[in-house]
DNA sequence: GAGCAATTGTTTAATCGGAAACTATATATA
DNA sequence: TATATATAGTTTCCGATTAAACAATTGCTC
């Protein structure tokens, strides 16, 4: 069997299209991994540190120095969890729900253009296919 | 229109996805950034730094700063361009070509442990559509 | 061919990320 | 209930990434 050439392996592909994407969403004024955040808080407020780690595959002291700066921004914060107080419930602020249309809208309209020219039907396919992927690789 | 969830944004599947594996090859011991530049030299031993930033989508400081480690592991050379002065030529090292024979190794095992749990059937179509989309979007 | 613009790569300063150690709280065991 | 163990997050220290400025070389235009 012959040798795989870089872009034959899963891994490099999915580097590069992810780069692409994300560089293409930084230019559009949006940092990928805070709109993340504040995207998932906005379904499921409320949620601790560790399950938000989880939900978005950053390690909790990234996302610890994440979530720091964006209290400093006002964006999201914390609310110590009575039942537990080992647990830290993260929150949207208003700021950050507003800030979040926002983004919401430059993200959605660049996955568009995006989908579009890739064709729609292949990019729902290419994402049914990635969220199984993911169920199965986790 | 109903709004999409983060699950249903490309750029938030394709982060996950890369997110997952590029930890698990961590954890066998393979740097993603590292083992797809040494996989790219031993295919074009040559190429000029711009070229490689672009084939691995790393920006110019960052490959820079990349290289300078690797030259210090002595698993890569810089050559300069005689016909261009301000190029230098990127080559893989003897010691560099042996430890990306090993590295190879654990990604291809790696990557079929992955692609057999997926499907391989459906890992080569996921392959296939990431190739083209990310022809598309660069 | 002199002067100006474009290309190629590096350096600098500041921010960000990751592994390991640490703090605080909760749970299990004796 | 005292002690040990496990869980949730943060902090620390160091390495890596980024944007902006810089240096060197080449190409263009007059």
């Amino acid at each position: 069997m012959a040798e795989r050439s870089l872009n034959e392996h899963l891994s490099h592909l999915l580097a590069q299209a992810n780069r692409h994407l994300s560089r293409q969403l930084t230019a559009e004024g949006v940092s990928l991994d805070q709109w993340r955040l504040m995207k998932v808080l906005s379904e499921s407020g409320g949620l601790p540190m560790g399950k938000l780690a989880d939900e978005l595959a950053l390690n909790l002291p990234t996302l610890t120095k994440l979530v720091d700066r964006m209290v400093q921004d006002a964006l999201v914060y914390r609310v110590p969890d009575p039942a537990d107080r080992r647990k830290v419930r993260m929150f949207l602020s208003d700021k950050g729900a507003s800030m979040l249309a926002s983004q919401n809208k430059r993200v959605e309209e660049h996955e568009a253009k995006v989908e579009d020219n890739y064709g729609n039907e292949d990019a729902q396919r290419l994402k049914t296919m990635l969220e199984s992927f993911i169920k199965q690789i986790v």
